[in-house]
DNA sequence: TCCGGGCTTGACAACGTTGTCCAGGCCCTA
DNA sequence: TAGGGCCTGGACAACGTTGTCAAGCCCGGA
């Protein structure tokens, strides 16, 4: 019928503008706009009759031109590994409490671990123009942001540091997280230790890698090339891994796992096995507790780290003008049993 | 330097237009939007030069102006409970997957449960022109989104149904897969059951709590008040529930749980009793195969959940008109062990 | 040589909102 | 009663992009 009145076409997802609203009550646009944004200056009559036609017309305001002429959307990005994944989740609750509470809005995608889909996904928030963005790496060159940091896009990198360029980073301690944890091993009595990890490529599988070689080195034990595995973290390849280092001629008698999903997978062979093996991870995991024996981790403090980001991102958006800042979070070694496991003789 | 020769106030955040690309590459505006848009009917030389202004000035287009004229937001809204549930997370990546597939961005919020903040979600979803809405219910009246919907905002909802309209849903056989479970128990001659679901407001809770009734009904077993609870999830009060169920003239033998939390934390309850407790548990666990006995469990594939929806979207999207649909999909009982356990002689 | 057609290019309006600025009406005071 | 100030309301431009349309160019054929 409006249609009919104004002698548009009825286009398909047309919507009534403030004009519209304006037609209907009478008033002039600015007007509208000014009940709309609860800005003074309307006259309660006034204000009723513009709110009588906004829900008559069924009005709402759109955002997109709002933005256009505004500046600033009030939304950040997040760019991270895999939305589904139980370490990421909290983090990803995290950063959105913070900007929710700061009035904006949160966007984000996953890259799945490619530095090409990192990238579309970024450049595609800074394309909506996003007032901030995190970033959890996948790549290791981020001279791309460049144009849109320089532009006034405030970035803040989480879990893993950027590449190429000077960004703030909220990072976790990878090395000495894995030192401890290895080192739990070690005071129990193990001398052959296997690590298993993510691809090399990612930042936090080398320095855990690091943190295991460091705690060794400590304790003045040998490493075998045998005993290191890094790579895709899939059950086949984590199980295959394991199953060469549980045999051969120097076996060992103690695992060290990167992350949470080579911790499950660990977990699942190791049941399997007729003499108990040792285990510290790297991530807490929901039911770690109620296994028998626990299974004794390192963990992060996933929305924490979130959170410290998301707070870090604000204060620049702010205005905080100082130098990058490189923010490293503890970790904490909880102690549930599957590391104090004695070494089987051999 | 730019700010400097037009005059123009360093504005924080100020960045290159079409129009200066198209000054820079000397062509006019639209040769710009041309090249930007890979649009034919530019030569080569010309193409060159403006994508080395656009490089040199690190131009990227304003997605919000280009929304505003086109009408199109290429993005879909998701609201759901909470980002960090083990179970909504998958929900949550499928539904992104079908996005990306769709050339779609996706932007999500949680409601926390609460319907205000699902209202303000979706509204504020709206505002930002999504095409499409998927939607998790927190309340029980979407009558709000009518308007939305009129003007061609694509919505599905998922794991509830929408309350108050006609619209799709997509969700699970919260029915069905609890009286499978349930019967599983009664097969294993339990005969009191306790059930300790979600707040009796959500849909599912409701159709969980009946298919139980169900179940106990079809063995004609009769149900006592005191093996019910309904109510929020938080560990404090589900074990207070289970404790309380467990003790008394009458207790349980064993427990239907109605979701992944109240399962968690039946489940470090029952780690400390002298005897066993036999368990079923709505929706799947991690590591539920590593506990002894495992746990038994009526799994929903959440994954499934959000493909259908978000194909179902784009369905609509693609201008299919038929009256909302509401597909049901299955559940499955996986028996792993614990809720086999023969119910303890008092 | 002239004309028609195809190709490349650019001027201009429009998308829906908000900021600026001005006009008109009212009330208060001298 | 006239003048001044305040309050309310509206006209208009601008934000950055894309669709429309027409102009200019070059080429081949008559």
């Amino acid at each position: 019928m409006n249609d009919a009145a104004t002698g548009r076409l009825p286009r398909y997802g047309n919507r009534p503008t403030m004009k519209d609203v304006a037609a209907r009550a009478g008033v002039g646009l600015k007007t509208v706009s000014r009940v709309v944004n609860g800005e003074p200056g309307v006259t309660q009559d006034t204000e009723r009759r513009v709110q009588e036609a906004i829900t008559a017309l069924g009005f709402r305001r759109n955002d997109s031109a709002r933005v256009l002429r505004k500046g600033r959307t009030s939304s950040v990005g997040l760019v991270l590994e895999d939305l589904a994944d139980p370490f990421y989740a909290p983090l990803n609750r995290a950063v959105e409490e913070v900007a929710r509470a700061h009035g904006a809005l949160l966007i984000n995608g996953s890259s799945a671990e490619d530095p090409e889909r990192e990238r579309e996904l970024a450049l595609a928030f800074c394309a909506r123009r996003v007032d901030g963005l995190i970033v959890i790496p996948a790549g290791h060159d981020h001279r791309y942001l460049e144009p849109e940091i320089a532009a006034g896009v405030a970035t803040v990198f989480v879990d893993r540091p950027a590449g190429g360029i000077a960004a703030d980073a909220v990072l976790s301690d990878s090395h000495g997280g894995a030192r401890a944890g290895v080192a739990h091993l070690i005071a129990h009595g193990h001398r052959r230790i296997g690590f298993i990890g993510d691809r090399p490529r990612i930042h936090t599988a080398g320095e855990r890698l690091r943190g295991y070689r460091t705690a060794m080195a400590d304790a003045g034990l040998p490493v075998s090339d045998a005993w290191v595995s890094l790579g895709p973290t899939t059950p086949e390849r984590v199980r295959a891994e394991a199953e060469r280092m549980l045999t051969g001629e120097h076996p060992v008698t103690a695992f060290f796992t990167g992350n949470n999903r080579v911790t499950v997978t660990i977990l699942r062979v190791i049941a399997r096995l007729p003499h108990p093996v040792a285990l510290v991870g790297f991530d807490d995991l929901e039911l770690a507790d109620l296994l028998s024996p626990g299974v004794t981790v390192v963990a992060q403090d996933a929305a924490r780290l979130g959170r410290n980001a998301a707070e870090l991102l604000f204060h620049r958006l702010d205005g905080a003008e100082e130098a990058p800042r490189r923010v490293e979070l503890p970790t904490r070694l909880i102690v549930r049993g599957s590391g104090e496991l004695p070494p089987a003789e051999r």
